[in-house]
DNA sequence: TTAGAATAGTTAAACGATTAACTGTCTATG
DNA sequence: CATAGACAGTTAATCGTTTAACTATTCTAA
């Protein structure tokens, strides 16, 4: 490995100038920079980041923590944070926390015992000496917390944070369902049924009250036997299919893809056709919306984004320079893109 | 910030007694020993990594490198690397190359280029002082090159590496397919269609040479227009599928669930019955293929495997400890799983 | 009794950078 | 001519650890 000691010896100086030169402070003759520039080609110099850091508290690395890498929503975000933080010159370490993993190695009963294992990870990444730290909690829940003592600049991702240190970056939940809600009653539904994911879930209140809100301003006041919860997946959708498939509905809103996915199949088995008989908005805007037959109408989630303002809130804060991310209580919401294909029918002209 | 001169200065003692202690090093009296844990603990002192990495070249850190993050196989590949790791005491660091993600910033126009972005990626690794390096090469293409020179441990995934010193561990493409093919003529199928991925692709060759096994072994020399490539997307499965619709088959082997999706689209413009007029298996197991209806019977790829194998094999040269994965010419090959769902039907007993 | 080993420490030099403080030398200015 | 300031560089301390080499004391065994 070839160091800033072997640079210095070959050209003659002391690795204090090389430091100089290689850093920009004009404090080098022309000759011995360009002698010193040529040394650092021709040896390939590299400087070393560890060291860096070190001395001058300053890795250039930020911290990512994840809940869980493989949900489909995660690596997008991501992408949006690396890509940004590496126009300021910074790269990432990632840090998986693995909850509720299909490949778990680690249970956990209780929030207490996920944010013990959330503490011990931003303290791994303390001693890494990471610049910064986004911490993108896919799996919401508000009693998450962020240590206000924590010494370093940290930004939160998917969930609200009541640490004033520490801004949110979230999706607009609330404003995404009440568009997909306008959007079923625009085409004339207004017999709609809910399902929605986990009653005690965050992104399910917000979504609901986006809906209420939308009905409402039609004046009508959503029936508490069309509103139904299910666990976010394909089979618990098509059990809340039928549940609600008595209740006189033309139209559902579904919080999220893969439940919808579970009502098609539900509509198959019972020779309902979608985007007919029955119209469907999901959310999220998976994959498989595209693949299912007629496409799901949804709503995509704004990943991308979600990563850059977080990367850009940070960055601003590391770099003093600033941001272009506005901020309401600390937090800044995200809208979704609607996402529309073949399964909404037009009722309204009938 | 706890340093461990503030433990050395809390005790009496010189740090480096604190460090023998810290890193089980018998040279200190029982009585001492406990003052100083104790210490640690009331002072919540945590070692830094940056500095321990600088003085012992060793950083505890392994460096993943990513063409793609949003590529569905990554996350979970990495998921795979990152718990076996951990169970080492290592952390992971990632770099995402971002080759043609959809929001990319840059642009390959050839090979050398990204050859020359990996060179570098390398190097910023190298600076960082990782341990050892694992390379996920999702976009496979044989002039992929890790530098012989490159002077820590590493591992390729997903495409073959021919430096002696970096093993590979790969999808066994051939195997599977031939198991797939051998799944359709077990259902009585004989007239089989294929639709490839990108010509030129190794995934592309690997699958054709194992379809093609399969059904010599069983008499059959498949028809050259019975073969089409596409570009592994749902538009480009359609398509194929319009080429192969009149060639008298029942039968069809897709190299790609995306595809196969772009099939089913075909089968249901033209009123054709998946499942039972047109057979299909696909390849991958992405979610889709449960949510298309019936449900594709594909060949499931070993993700979190493939990850846990090539971490296997790091941490062996790395701890210097035997590895229960064995090489052949230096290559790994992990076997797909089959996943039987409703897309084949059986004609073997008209 | 005494050499040798074991025990329980300490000292100080690294690792590869940055950076404050210092040293010369030259130039400009009143 | 004296002095200040700019320029071009050097020296040495420092970041938080590890670790080789050393010291001092006690124990063991012939």
């Amino acid at each position: 490995m070839v160091t800033i000691k072997d640079i210095a010896r070959e050209c003659n100086v002391s690795i204090a100038t090389v430091s100089n030169v290689l850093n920009g402070k004009n404090k080098a003759g022309e000759e011995t920079r360009s002698k010193i520039i040529e040394a650092v080609e021709r040896l390939g110099y590299k400087p070393n980041k560890v060291a860096k850091g070190l001395r001058s508290r300053k890795t250039g690395t930020i911290g990512i923590i994840v809940e869980d890498l493989s949900q489909f929503t995660v690596p997008n975000i991501v992408e949006g944070i690396t890509r940004h933080i590496e126009q300021y010159g910074y790269k990432s370490v990632l840090t998986n926390m693995r909850l509720y993993s299909r490949w778990a190695d680690k249970w956990f009963s209780n929030e207490d015992m996920i944010n013990e294992l959330l503490e011990q990870t931003l303290e791994e990444m303390k001693s890494l000496m990471v610049d910064g730290i986004i911490y993108i909690a896919v799996h919401a829940r508000e009693t998450r917390k962020i240590p206000s003592d924590l010494g370093i600049p940290a930004v939160m991702i998917y969930a609200y944070e009541q640490n004033p240190n520490v801004p949110s970056v979230v999706i607009d939940d609330e404003l995404a369902a009440y568009e997909e809600v306008n959007y079923l009653l625009e085409k004339g539904h207004t017999d709609i049924g809910i399902i929605g994911g986990r009653e005690d879930n965050m992104h399910t209140r917000l979504r609901l009250k986006g809906a209420l809100k939308a009905l409402l301003e039609h004046g009508i006041e959503q029936r508490a036997d069309r509103v139904c919860y299910a666990l976010w997946g394909k089979k618990e959708g098509y059990e809340a299919a039928t549940i609600l498939a008595d209740k006189g509905i033309t139209a559902l809103f579904v919080m999220a893809d893969r439940m919808a996915g579970g009502v098609y199949e539900y509509a198959k088995d019972h020779g309902i056709e979608i985007g007919k008989d029955l119209s469907i908005v999901g959310f999220d805007d998976q994959i498989l919306a595209d693949y299912l037959m007629p496409g799901l109408t949804t709503m995509a989630l704004p990943l991308h984004p979600l990563g850059d303002a977080a990367a850009k809130l940070l960055i601003s804060k590391l770099e003093n320079i600033e941001c272009e991310i506005k901020l309401q209580d600390n937090i800044c919401k995200i809208p979704c893109t609607f996402k529309e294909r073949g399964s909404v029918a037009d009722i309204s002209k009938k």
